[in-house]
DNA sequence: CCGTATCCCCCATGATACTG
DNA sequence: CAGTATCATGGGGGATACGG
């Protein structure tokens, strides 16, 4: 596989740790496994929602994610803080009131995710 | 949406177009175009056996596949080859003679997938 | 306000058989 | 060799109702 090898270090003292290697079939299988973790009908609306930092409540989501269940929301929340890539607070408060964000993990998919928004970018180009 | 933005021109005279804006909408409908490219059951094998570069038969692919079915193999080939990543060349030769590679912008899909291959092996930092 | 619990349906995939 | 055709299945997601 072709890479974007040299990694440089741009932060003296910030070790990046050495590349994995992969075989088509363990790139296709790891892949696959970041794929999970984001299908889902509702999932990348409620990451793109997250991503910059905001703390948003249960409500705030399901304002913003138009169409989107009350059962559907919980469930890809459940799993989206299962995985790592949102934490939940629970403040513990009568009326309840819960909030989201994104975990540090979690928010590094955003350059991620944007390599592809490039890559469709380019579809015109072809 | 955090940036990866300043585009190096890395090529003196390579012109790289300007960026689309996004907002939590448009860049999740996007982002779902690009998985629904990508999304099937054989379709990441499929292609992580063909960057590199090489040219395969249907048959190398269906022997370097494992459990993988004529049916699922023309299909998931026959999608990737309408959205403009591999190219299908019949030779029409009797027996048939079949083989299929990457359009570039099929290839362009390895450094992109990459950076989510290294977001996932940061996992374990979290 | 922040969720669960049920029921139901559709579509992607698998199994299997057939063909130019 | 390189595919189609047909039938069966199961789990993700929608609609709806209920609960602390």
């Amino acid at each position: 596989m072709t890479r974007t090898h040299p990694q440089v270090s741009t932060l003296p003292g910030l070790q990046l740790p050495p590349r994995k290697t992969y075989t088509a079939l363990s790139a296709a299988i790891d892949l696959e496994a970041v794929f999970s973790l984001l299908e889902g009908r509702w999932k990348l609306l409620i990451l793109f929602n997250l991503f910059g930092g905001q703390v948003q409540r249960f409500s705030d989501l399901e304002k913003r994610i138009d169409g989107i269940s009350q059962k559907m929301l919980a469930q890809q929340l459940r799993q989206l803080e299962a995985d790592g890539i949102v934490e939940r607070t629970d403040h513990g408060e009568v009326p309840p009131r819960v909030d989201y964000r994104m975990t540090a993990w979690g928010q590094a998919l955003c350059p991620a995710l944007d390599g592809l928004l490039q890559w469709m970018e380019q579809c015109g180009q072809r």
